[in-house]
DNA sequence: ACACGCACATACCGATCGGTATGTAATGCC
DNA sequence: GGCATTACATACCGATCGGTATGTGCGTGT
């Protein structure tokens, strides 16, 4: 029974290391591109292995959103949005956040390039990016209107509307800063969306 | 003389629905994913007739950004936005045709969805596409400039700055009314986003 | 102790990819 | 009007793709 926890352990770790490789070649190549031997190859592992935990190269796409992708974005963003005491500062912390990783600049970011691929061809990546897309949608919302209720954010602002423009402004902003491969641009982007974040308080 | 001006023309026809083709299949699948079987069905011609006018599958890319993506822009942005007696006013009509072709919300911008795909995988596709996004980039700075000169815009406002920021918003309403496939989505991000423009009128 | 099943590895498959070599009909040039 | 070149079409190529069938070792339950 301990040894049977450990095997199963060990099955859980291979299939992690699937999963992260699988999402760093998706990250940089895109789902289509992304090639099931280049991910093999750096995880040491061999097609056995990853069909056995995944029945599709579809379905190994799908638990990357379902699981890495979610758990990152619940974890630096719905999860602080959620706690937060001071709304509105948090939702500047969790834009800045991503300034932080040059790796964002390069690729971009997860979620937003799957979307960009993957919603015109695949109604079921689609939806599931759809769903997070609605979580971070609903998080910024909620500390705005709780922002709005502790008088820290003008009573006239629409939250809904306000979450949706400062995300799209936001992966407009990494969209455009990976194209110029330009932290500095980036920046500048992003201060723009930090004025118009403060322009709606109080 | 005549005869040569006839099959000069009708070679550059086939070029252009090669052209055509390729740049419809690159807009859906994006470049890496767009089959040149698919394009060659579509036009009806066969791999002589592409390879007779392209090198190779990459050249046929470049191409299509250098001449249809850059000829659209053009005819669509800068030359309204250069020729403009009401700068501000342009730059929302600018914006605003976007959202009639309800293609845009199906498969994005095509600039955009190339720049996601290929800025970090091909230095030769990013110039190219960073070169017209600065001519964009430009062209609003420019028109806002002239707006600032003629009192339409607010003297503080950073025209450069601005700039970035309307067109990386706009590329994110874009992308999120994609994922969302939902015209109206676009619509309340889109209404947000000329809202701030007008912000920047005196 | 031994049979069984999970967790992989190895070897192989057809399809499709981008690309090339060759053939050929139409056209331009002298 | 013949000759050369352009503008394609046809047939074929190796590489890589996602996916499968089979083999194997090792832990587990009885």
């Amino acid at each position: 029974m301990h040894a049977k926890t450990e095997t199963a352990k060990q099955a859980d770790v291979t299939r992690d290391k699937i999963l992260e490789a699988a999402c760093n070649e998706i990250h940089r190549y895109g789902f289509q591109a992304a090639s099931l031997s280049n991910i093999l190859t750096d995880t040491g592992l061999t097609k056995g292995a990853l069909y056995h935990h995944f029945a599709t190269k579809h379905d190994l796409g799908l638990a990357v959103v379902d699981e890495i992708i979610t758990r990152n974005f619940t974890a630096r963003i719905f999860t602080p949005l959620g706690e937060s005491k001071h709304p509105l500062n948090t939702i500047k912390e969790t834009l800045r956040h991503k300034r932080a990783k040059p790796e964002l600049i390069e690729l971009g970011c997860p979620l937003s390039n799957l979307m960009q691929e993957m919603s015109p061809l695949d109604e079921q990546f689609r939806l599931r990016l759809n769903t997070l897309m609605q979580r971070w949608l609903d998080s910024v919302e909620n500390a705005l209107q709780r922002g709005q209720n502790q008088g820290q954010v003008r009573p006239d602002v629409h939250c809904a509307n306000a979450a949706l423009f400062i995300i799209s402004a936001l992966e407009g902003c990494v969209g455009i800063a990976k194209n110029m491969q330009s932290t500095k641009t980036y920046q500048r982007c992003f201060d723009q969306l930090i004025a118009y974040v403060s322009s709606l308080e109080t």
